[in-house]
RNA sequence: GGGAAGUUUCCAGAGUGGCUAAAUGGGGCAGACUGUAAAUCUGUUGGCGACGCCUUCGGUGGUUCGAAUCCAUCACUUCCCA
C-alpha cells in the first residue's frame, strides 16, 4: 500500500492524497460507506460505484464471522468476490462492537467473549483471531482488534482501555506478520489510537502506535458521546503527532461538518452509519441543509429531492419520496441513502478539490454556515 | 314480520357508577440517529386565557352527591329465523 500526498492547505493541515491499494487507488480524503453485513444497506454494487461514486466501502468482522459465516467467505472467494464489489474494502476489527454490544461482551486480557446477538450462541475474539478472519475477509484494509472506550469512561478506565488496546496491538501486528494474504493481493493493517478524552492518554498513544509502520493510523473512541469541541481538540492532538506520510482515518465521523472540521484539522478518511442509517430513517443531507423528508411541508412540493444533488435519485420529487418513505415502501429508504451516499462523496471529493486549489478553508466555512440549516 | 347483538375520542378497539379526556394498536404530527443488535427508537395526538377550566363516549329524557358505564325512549348498524 502506497500513500502519496499531493497538497496540504496553506493555513490549516487539510491534506488531499492518493492511496493505492490491491483494488485500485482512492483518492483522499474520502468517506467510506459502511456496508456493515457486506452491503451498504440498500444500494447496489453498481450505484456504489457509478452514482455515489464510492472509492472503498468497510465491512465488518464480528457481522460477517457470525453470518454468513468464514466458511462461506471463504468458499467465495473472499468478500468482494461474494459481494460483487471490485474496489477496495476495509474491515472494521468488531472493536466497536465490543463497545455497542456492551450488555452482552465480557472482556479479559485474552479475548473479548460475547454472545451473538442473531441467537444467543457464545464467542469469542482474541486480537489473532480477529486478523485471521480479516484475512479470510480479505480486507484490503484491516483493522487492528481495540478496546473502543466509551466517551464518558474517566481516566484511569481510559488509561487501562488503552493498555489493554495496546497490548492487543502488538498481538495483531505478530499475527499479522506471520500470516499471508489469502487471495493474491496485499493487506494492510491500521492501528487505532485510543485514549478517549485525555490529550496526554491520546499522545501516549500515537507515540505507541508510531512504533509500528503501519501504511495507516486511525483514531477510534471519538463521536461516543463526547461533546463536538472535545472530539476536534482530541483529533487535533493526534494528527499533530501521526505521521504526516501516511493517511489518517478518524473513525466512525460523523455529520457533514464534523467531516470538513475533521478534514481540515489533517484526517483523511472517514466513515459512519449517519448517512445510510439516517437516510433509511427519513433525514436527508444536501449542501443547503438537513431535510427531514416525512414533515408534513413536503407533501405537496413536487421539486427534484436536491436539485445540486450529483445523483439521479435526486431528480424524484420531495413529494414523492415523502410519499415513499411515509408508507415504508422499501424505494424509498433506498433512494435516501443512494442521495445521502451521494452528497457525502460530493462533499468529500470537493473538499479535495478545494484543498489543491489551495481555497479550502474560505470553503469550508461557507459550507458549514449552509450545512446548519435544517429545510 | 319475529329475535339477538351493537353504536366510545381520526380508525380499530378496551372500558360496564367516582382512580376516565378515557387502556392498547393503527394512522397523524414532531424529534432522535456518528467504526450499524436500527427499513429503528422516542415524544405527542379533544379544546383553552393549561399546575386549572370547558366540551366529549349515537340522539333525547331520566335515576344518582356523581353516568361512557344504570333506566326509558328514538335513530341507525350487523347477524339469525320467517
Amino acid at each position: 500500500m502506497n500513500f502519496e500526498l499531493i497538497s496540504v492547505s496553506a493555513n490549516s493541515r487539510a491534506r488531499a492524497g492518493v492511496l493505492t491499494t490491491g483494488h485500485g487507488t482512492i483518492e483522499t480524503a474520502v468517506f467510506m460507506p459502511v456496508g456493515t453485513a457486506g452491503t451498504v444497506k440498500g444500494v447496489h454494487t453498481r450505484d456504489l460505484k457509478d452514482d455515489v461514486k464510492a472509492q472503498i466501502i468497510l465491512g465488518n468482522t464480528y457481522h460477517l464471522y457470525l453470518r454468513p459465516g468464514m466458511d462461506v467467505i471463504e468458499k467465495a472467494g473472499g468478500l468482494h468476490k461474494f459481494n460483487g464489489w471490485d474496489k477496495p474494502i476495509l474491515t472494521d476489527s468488531g472493536g466497536y462492537q465490543v463497545f455497542s454490544l456492551g450488555d452482552i461482551r465480557k472482556l479479559s486480557e485474552l479475548a473479548a467473549k460475547f454472545q451473538s446477538h442473531i441467537d444467543g450462541s457464545y464467542h469469542q475474539f482474541t486480537p489473532e483471531g480477529v486478523i485471521d478472519i480479516q484475512r479470510t475477509i480479505g480486507a484490503d484494509i484491516m483493522m487492528a482488534f481495540d478496546e473502543c472506550t466509551p466517551g464518558d469512561a474517566d481516566y484511569n478506565y481510559a488509561k487501562k482501555s488503552m493498555e489493554l488496546t495496546h497490548r492487543w496491538l502488538d498481538r495483531c501486528f505478530e499475527q499479522f506478520n506471520k500470516t499471508e494474504p489469502k487471495y493474491g493481493y496485499q493487506q494492510s493493517i491500521f492501528p487505532i489510537v485510543q485514549g478517549s478524552t485525555y490529550p496526554d492518554l491520546r499522545r501516549l498513544a500515537v507515540a505507541q502506535v508510531k512504533t509500528f509502520d503501519a501504511d495507516g493510523y486511525a483514531i477510534g473512541g471519538l463521536s461516543v458521546g463526547e461533546k463536538e469541541d472535545v472530539m476536534y481538540e482530541i483529533t487535533e492532538v493526534v494528527t499533530a503527532d501521526l505521521p504526516v506520510h501516511k493517511p489518517r482515518y478518524l473513525m466512525g465521523v460523523g455529520t457533514p461538518e464534523n467531516i470538513l472540521e475533521s478534514i481540515d484539522r489533517g484526517i483523511d478518511m472517514f466513515d459512519c452509519v449517519m448517512p445510510s442509517r439516517n437516510g433509511r430513517n427519513g433525514m436527508l443531507f444536501t449542501r443547503d441543509g438537513k431535510i427531514n423528508i416525512r414533515n408534513k411541508k413536503w407533501e405537496n412540493d413536487h421539486s427534484p429531492i436536491d436539485e445540486n444533488g450529483t445523483s439521479f435519485v435526486d431528480s424524484y420529487s420531495k413529494a414523492y419520496l415523502r410519499h415513499l418513505v411515509i408508507s415504508n415502501e422499501m424505494l424509498g429508504a433506498q433512494i435516501a441513502t443512494q442521495h445521502n451516499l451521494a452528497f457525502y462523496l460530493w462533499l468529500v471529493k470537493t473538499a479535495r478539490q478545494k484543498i489543491i486549489e489551495g481555497v479550502f478553508s474560505s470553503w469550508k466555512n461557507e459550507m458549514i454556515n449552509r450545512l446548519k440549516h435544517r429545510l
